[in-house]
DNA sequence: GACCCGCTTTTGACTATACAAATAGATATA
DNA sequence: TATATCTATTTGTATAGTCAAAAGCGGGTC
């Protein structure tokens, strides 16, 4: 028999990972949760903090509890979104669409990336470039089928990075960090030499084992890092600030 | 006023970083700690709960809760303990330690590392064999005054990595992930040619602001990458198995 | 309008207690 | 001796409350 708490926070998990509950949605106030679910109010209470935990829900005192913006706020997801770490360094940073076209995936592609093939994709190259210099190509493949809302987005406003961010919370991601020689097409848009050193970085995102998005980002060995600072406590202990 | 759990979950984690109760001690039982501070048991098994969050404590029915052997389970440093991911792999992994030395902490590098000139330090070379191919050079400081069982320590039967986790608990970490050019030393080791791509990771360690070693590893872009599939979910709920 | 005051809602911390589940170790049995 | 059984200990989940702190809201005053 499954505790109640647990219960409730995989109940919760579903609606807001579904897209059920999207973020900035009020959730339930703990007294409804407790009538719902004819348990106590502490129980409720361990439910709630393992979400917040888990970085679903923010709580609030006198407003209530709400589904959190869905954030990269662990692991080397950290890292990765290149606007913000770049503005955050203080640079300035801009992105170009360099292509956008729908296409349905080929069997090599839906093999690699164990999807299936046919399904219709969002292919988009994107070219980032911080403090005047390129420093990433972006080549994405967003699902469809997961992601309907793409087909009219023109990722002008936002890079696809952020703006699939602010529409789908992610449940699971693998990623691959590699160094590789920088081919001729890569080398010509980063405006470096054939054969200079590049990190590679690949990332694939589910959502509820459905695939939200396959991306490669490259960026050239001089002119981008990852770095991070962890401390392992402050996750375990959130007190309000 | 700080409320109680924190402050028995702050107390145990002190006395775990500092040393002070080692892997595998046994902590007090809640109902000691209830005495001890006067609280309900409610309030203990709140802040136990948050060390097992943390990764310091385990909990086990009927015989107490003991100091967790240091694990690097979470972030990128998954990934990064070479032996243990070769392994899992299913690949043989060696490793030669090339040079070992006592020196002290000149003032370009202690600059550097944001550390203090004049100290001992422990500089140690290691390469990492893995399938028989060279597959990772490793450059490394230990400072003796933080670990001085270093000082004797050969690390032929484990390398440094899996020799210093054993030792030391780590409570701050800095990663930086780059490509690189092979440099001629480094490629002499590694049988690559100079300016063939490599990943290279630099990762700090701190125990309470104490620093506790610095490591920079090169591996060849083409025989290793870092990889980690991450569900978010997990951390928060661990029920027991 | 600008400001202060108090009311109300909602979460945060905590208590004292109960019973359940796991299990190490002792005891009894074949 | 080996195996099954019991028992005591310790953590795990849950209850049903209390009091406190934050913060939105409205009202009153100047």
């Amino acid at each position: 028999m499954e505790p109640i708490y647990i219960r409730i926070f995989k109940d919760i998990e579903a609606k807001i990972l579904s897209g059920d509950w999207r973020p900035g949605d009020r959730i339930p106030r703990e007294h409804d949760l407790v009538d719902d679910y004819g348990c106590s109010r502490m129980t409720v209470s361990k439910a709630l903090t393992a979400l917040v935990e888990r970085g679903l829900v923010v709580r609030k005192r006198k407003t209530g509890s709400f589904v959190a913006a869905p954030q990269i706020n662990r692991t080397v997801m950290d890292i990765q979104d290149i606007g913000t770490a770049a503005t955050l360094a203080g640079y300035e940073h801009r992105h170009e669409i360099l292509t956008r076209k729908i296409e349905t995936l080929g069997p090599v592609e839906a093999a690699q990336l164990n999807s299936i093939a046919g399904v219709e994709i969002l292919r988009i190259h994107c070219l980032h470039i911080v403090d005047g210099k390129p420093t990433a190509v972006e080549r994405r493949i967003i699902l469809l089928d997961t992601v309907p809302l793409a087909r009219t987005e023109s990722f002008v406003g936002a890079p696809p990075a952020k703006w699939l961010l602010s529409q789908v919370p992610w449940s699971k991601a693998k990623h691959v960090i590699r160094a590789v020689s920088a081919d001729a097409a890569t080398a010509r848009i980063l405006k470096i030499d054939r054969g200079d050193p590049c990190l590679n970085l690949i990332r694939q995102t589910w959502q509820n084992d459905r695939m939200v998005t396959y991306v490669e980002i490259t960026h050239p060995g001089d002119r981008f890092q990852f770095a991070g600072i962890f401390h392992p406590a402050e996750s375990a202990l959130r007190q309000q600030p």
